[in-house]
DNA sequence: TATGAATGAGACTTCATTCAT
DNA sequence: CATGAATGAAGTCTCATTCAT
């Protein structure tokens, strides 16, 4: 990948991001970017081919992260791990970007893309289990509903006090 | 209000919770409500205006569904209505629309709107401080995020089970 | 004439003075008038019937005010009357705006309305023929030339002295 | 500046000079430029930038053709020179619509824009000056509150001998 | 006489996309 | 690979005018 077209990824990446997929016209992207516009359609085809290109980098991206909390086999530490993904999200204004994008592309496009949590559903179940919790399933799945909401009102919410919402959770683990 | 006003209202909010407020165009709303397209303009002004007509509707709306529970008094009651809410905004379909635009909107203007929330924040509180929790309002923040995180699936999973979630909610909180 | 139907007049003469016929709306006119959009055009059938019935009323008025000059017989009294019509055109706001649009709408309409000027001309050319001036009617022309610049100015120009320019005039006319 | 630029610019030109600013709409400009509709805003902005692009040439013309009297020694010749500028605003249809334009849009911009003849008002007193006028300051607004009168009579009415005004003034200079 | 809801045409503008260079 | 001029469709909005009440 050559270096504009990094510079498109990551221009669009923040403009989508900030202003949403819809809202973002090409030639904001192609100006961010210090790019023509053409040069967007020659590499990725069309708008919609830009916004799969970053979404394919946002799997990757989620499948490292979950990588480490998949192949861990302590159950607490899964949980703890779990908790505190919201953290590495904000990590760097890039990374933050990514994952911001992939809450708010989530109602343009209509879709849960239930199947990309599915490790993360199975690695929490089997955690869960392991712990003696009555439904484990439910259980993983209502802590995942917690990390979403928490995740909506860190995003959108400025003075949203992540870290101490996760500290409660983990307290009600026993962690 | 008239009878085409209620029309373009109704119209528009089933469009905004399909496609969403920037997709949707107004020759799409007015095409739907049987109108001519400048009519919204004569009677919302603008675009944005038709949008905060609706989300005015929409406070009333929750204005009333809250206050069933605000003025509530057995604790455990509280709660279990809470859990219920996500039953009856999916009722009929003027009102699930009402309530996924709610959700999906806060992602397009950037904001989550907590002070909507601050009667439930505070009604909830008091319910897991009279239950003897200790921090009833971390525990009332959880819920409503947990809360949130269901009510994301629901609207963007076709084949999510909410009932099951809130039932195994219930039974968490000894319901 | 009703009082509604000269509100409309007052409030399109207004209007129209102020920001030209095309760009004032009948909705503005309507407004301003406290009247009913539907209201002007059942009086005066449409938005030209408006302008037209105010440039009627227009050229009432210039005559009223050039019967005085073309009536008197002492040659330097016409020119000192026509060199003065200036100030009458300012006395009052309504007087004002009725001027205002006069020399505004030559140039939205294209056409100069000479003979509306013709009275003037011949009064001026048997003063300056009186006088004993070589090309009499050249010299009413130009006197006229001199009135219109003035009245651009006057109208264009906020901090235009009027007063000090007809001065000089009279002083070249030997008044 | 490329060719579909300019094509718009004289369209625009034309059409402003004829119908008048507000009047003419940008499909109308682009139709006559055989362009598109869109490419006025891609190089212009907006409406109103392709206005401001033809006012700016405009006042770069008025520069050239004012230099040549505000450089010009012989008091005599100034004055000359002033009384033709009107016979060069007609020389070719472009020039013609160019001038016409400045005129016009006066009224539509509502201001009379002194400062651009504040050079010919410093020539023209000079020339007085030296002429031993009495009053060389107003005796040179004069002077062009004539030129403006005989402009307005030169492009509103078809007919308008301007040649034989412009003579009849330089007899009055004795030029 | 008077209202104001309603319309349809057309205004200005944006934008994804194509293409010659 | 890269540019940016150019397009056409569609978007938001305005406005003169009509009409039922």
């Amino acid at each position: 990948m050559t270096e504009k077209q990094e510079n498109i990824l990551i221009a669009a990446l923040e403009l989508f991001a900030m202003e949403g997929f819809k809202s973002t016209s090409t030639s904001k992207v192609a100006k961010r970017a210090g790019v023509s516009e053409g040069l967007i359609f020659r590499h990725f085809g069309n708008k919609d081919g830009l916004l799969e290109a970053i979404l394919k980098l946002g799997e990757e991206k989620a499948r490292v992260l979950f990588a480490d909390i998949v192949l861990e086999s302590d159950p607490k530490e899964v949980i703890r791990k779990t908790l505190n993904l919201g953290q590495n999200m904000s990590k760097n204004p890039v990374e933050a970007d990514f994952w911001k994008l992939q809450f708010k592309i989530k109602w343009e496009m209509e879709e849960y893309g239930a199947h990309k949590m599915e490790p993360m559903v199975m690695a929490l179940t089997a955690a869960f289990t392991k712990l003696g919790y009555d439904e484990p399933d439910m259980e993983a799945h209502m802590l995942l509903h917690v990390l979403d909401g928490m995740a909506a009102r860190f995003y959108l919410q400025k003075d949203f006090d992540m870290a101490s919402h996760v500290t409660f959770m983990e307290k009600k683990y026993g962690l």
